[in-house]
DNA sequence: TTGTCAAATCAAATTGTCTTGATTTGAGGA
DNA sequence: TCCTCAAATCAAGACAATTTGATTTGACAA
């Protein structure tokens, strides 16, 4: 089975960018839209929606439209998946908690 | 307490970048020096070199020095920190396995 | 339909990352 | 010491990501 590193690399560029990662601790209080987030980032609109539009495309963030507005919230799955790739990278054979499926889903 | 974002991101650098993540992939079978690594990724040395740096300042790759030879691995522990920083933009109340401790190391 | 507003998209400039040959460093061995 | 070799560093150019004002889109109200 072949990796797609490509695949894997978008999924992290989420978290490669201070500013994207400054979005995502915003989205920790819940679901907000771009109006909110852009007083509290203190970025042009465009710029704001420039970085959303990679967090959503790295899936780890959704996008529910409203009449105008767009609310943004963190998918859990996103984030899970993320995880989940990132534990592939623990070489095996290495004595872990979880291995045995307690944190399957993580 | 204020997160330091910068330091987060620059952990999920090692694994925004394709070639990173392959080389990442060829330590999983353990250790490797350069020059086995330069053979397998065929890339020139100071390539190599340059992405072996990105991942050793992000944490997730441990250098070590023998002789001529420089043999570089994947680091548990820096894994298990990038997991634990990811593990953080899960936002609380989510019900989630692994809350009550079990998983705390990963 | 026309106007308004939120948000996405565009395009051009800036900034940052990546690539690579050339050079340097530093550990042996002759 | 001097040479050789592995690997890091340097420096310049190529390429990709980011920034931003301007423009467009699309939803709703008048």
């Amino acid at each position: 089975m072949e990796r797609d590193f490509f695949d894997e690399a978008k999924t992290f560029k989420a978290f490669c960018d201070e500013k994207r990662l400054r979005i995502l601790a915003l989205l920790l209080d819940g679901e907000k839209c771009v109006c909110a987030l852009n007083e509290e980032m203190d970025l042009p609109q465009s710029t704001l929606s420039y970085h959303m539009k990679i967090l959503c495309e790295s899936g780890v963030v959704e996008g529910r439209q409203e009449g105008k507005w767009t609310h943004y919230s963190i998918s859990v799955q996103g984030i899970g998946g993320a995880a989940e790739t990132l534990k592939r990278y623990v070489p095996k054979g290495v004595i872990q908690l979880g291995d045995e499926g307690c944190c399957a889903s993580l």
